[in-house]
DNA sequence: TCAGGCCTCCCTCTAGAGGTGGAGGCGCCA
DNA sequence: TGGCGCCTCCACCTCTAGAGGGAGGCCTGA
C-alpha cells in the first residue's frame, strides 16, 4: 500500500519537480496537484491522500490557512508536509498551530525530501534543522531557567507550597481555607511565611513567582470567563 | 577541512559501527573514541572535536552528565549528538537542558546518521521525527491556547494592557505610575478597567491571567533575590 | 526527655487595593 | 460641530492583605 500525496505550489515547474521525484519512488503515489489553497482543499476532499506536500506562498489562498482548514476538517488521518522557501519565525509558528507534521526548506536534497515525506506519513513529524535548533532553545531556555529559580522552591515546606499553588491559581485566602480545609488565619500565617523566604512583597509577585519557577505553567486552567 | 568527531559508546561493537560508517565519509574524521562518560570528557578535551556522538547509557557517568560537563567546560564550539536505544521523555528533555544539538535513535539508517552529523556540524539541530512530534505537540498547544485566550486581551485598550504587563511583572500601582510618568489615581483607574473587562478580581488574577494568555512568559525577569 | 520544626489558630494594626462617581483634555469620525 | 472613546486625575469609602506577636499540638531526632 503506497503513500498518496497531494503536491500544492503555484509554481507549476516547482510542483511537477517535486511530483516527479516524489513520483519514482516505489512506495509513492502522486494523487494530484494543486496550484493554490483553495485548490488544494478540494483536492484534499476528494482524493483524501496520506500526506499534502504544502507550499506556503500562493495565491488565492496561501498554504496556511489551506492546511488550517483542511485539518480541522478532515475525516480521515491526512498530514502536510509545509515547504518554505525561507523560515521565518512567524511562518514555522503557524504552520504548527495549523496542524503541520513538518516543516522544511525548499532547498533539502531530493532524498531528504522523500524521507521526510516518508516520516511524516508514519505519523512522525520533521523539522529543517534550523529550526529544530529555535525550537530546542526556546524550550532549553524555558527549562534551564526552571531549574534556577525552583532551588529555591526548597526553602519551602510542603505546606506553603501547596498554599503557593493555589495562590498561584488566584484564589485568596478564604478560597484557599475552603480548599484546604484549614482556616483563614492559617493561611495567613503560610502566605506571610511564603513571602518572606522568598523576598516577595505580595500575592501578586507569588504568582509571578510561581509561573517563573515552573511551579506553575500556562495551561493548567481558566481565569474569568 | 573535515568534521572531527569522538565517537562515546560503552559496547565496543557499537562503538565501531558507528565509527567505521562515519570515518568511511570523506567529509568526517573520527579522532577518538571513549566507553564511558569520563572517557568521553577526556578525550572531548585531549582532541577538541567539532562533534561528539554520544550514547546516554553509560557505566561510570552516564551520557547526559558528560555532556552538561563538556558543553559548560568546552572553550572551543563543540556540539553533541546524543544517541538512544529509546526516547523516553525524560531523557530527551535532559538531553536538551544539557546543551545537545541532536537526539537520534539508534535504529536510523547509516546514511541518515551521516547527514544528522552534518547537520549537527553546521550549526543545525536535528531531533529523531517521534520526539519532534511531541515537541510540537507541547508547543503548537501552548499557541492554541495563547490565541483562545488572548482573544480577550482585545477588549483592553493599549494603555490597560501597558498596565496589564507591569500588573504581570508584580509591581504595585506606585511603581507602575513611576514606570508610566503616570499619577497612581490613573493606575488605579486602569486596574479597575482591567478588571472589570476580563470579570477578574484582583491583581493576583491578572497576572495569572497574563500569564495563561501568553501577555507574559516565563523567562523575562528575576522576583526578589 | 527536651529542643526544634511544622502546622494550626488567634489578636491587633496599617497600608494598599479596589469600587464608585465625577471631571477635563485630546483626537477621531460622522 | 457634536459625540465618543481614551487617557488622565481627584475624592471618598470599604475591605482584604500582610506585618507582628503569641500560643498550643504534633512529630522527629538528639
Amino acid at each position: 500500500m503506497s503513500i498518496r500525496i497531494v503536491v500544492v505550489d503555484d509554481q507549476a515547474l516547482v510542483r511537477g519537480g517535486f511530483a516527479m521525484v516524489l513520483g519514482h519512488q516505489s512506495d509513492i503515489e502522486v494523487v494530484a496537484e494543486a496550484g493554490d489553497g483553495l485548490e488544494a482543499i478540494e483536492m484534499a476532499q476528494t482524493h483524501r491522500p496520506d500526506v499534502i506536500l504544502m507550499d506556503i506562498r500562493m495565491p488565492a489562498m496561501d498554504g496556511l490557512e489551506a492546511t488550517s482548514h483542511i485539518i480541522a476538517n478532515a475525516d480521515w488521518p491526512v498530514r502536510v508536509l509545509i515547504l518554505s522557501t525561507f523560515d521565518p519565525d512567524e511562518y514555522v509558528y503557524k504552520a504548527l498551530r495549523a496542524g503541520a507534521s513538518g516543516f522544511v526548506l525548499k532547498d533539502i536534497p531530493p532524498e531528504q525530501l522523500v524521507s521526510a515525506v516518508r516520516t511524516v506519513a508514519e505519523g512522525g513529524a520533521l523539522l529543517a534543522p534550523s529550526i529544530t535548533l529555535r525550537l530546542i532553545e526556546r524550550f532549553a531556555d524555558q527549562l534551564a531557567l526552571d531549574t534556577k529559580v525552583s532551588s529555591r522552591l526548597e526553602r519551602l515546606t510542603h505546606r506553603e507550597r501547596e498554599v503557593l499553588a493555589e495562590i498561584a491559581h488566584g484564589h485568596n485566602n478564604n478560597e484557599i481555607s475552603e480548599k484546604l480545609f484549614i482556616g483563614t488565619a492559617t493561611v495567613k500565617t503560610h502566605v506571610s511565611s511564603i513571602l518572606t523566604k522568598l523576598g516577595l512583597r505580595d500575592r501578586a509577585q507569588a504568582v509571578v513567582f510561581a509561573y517563573e519557577s515552573g511551579l506553575a505553567e500556562p495551561g493548567d486552567y481558566d481565569i474569568g470567563h
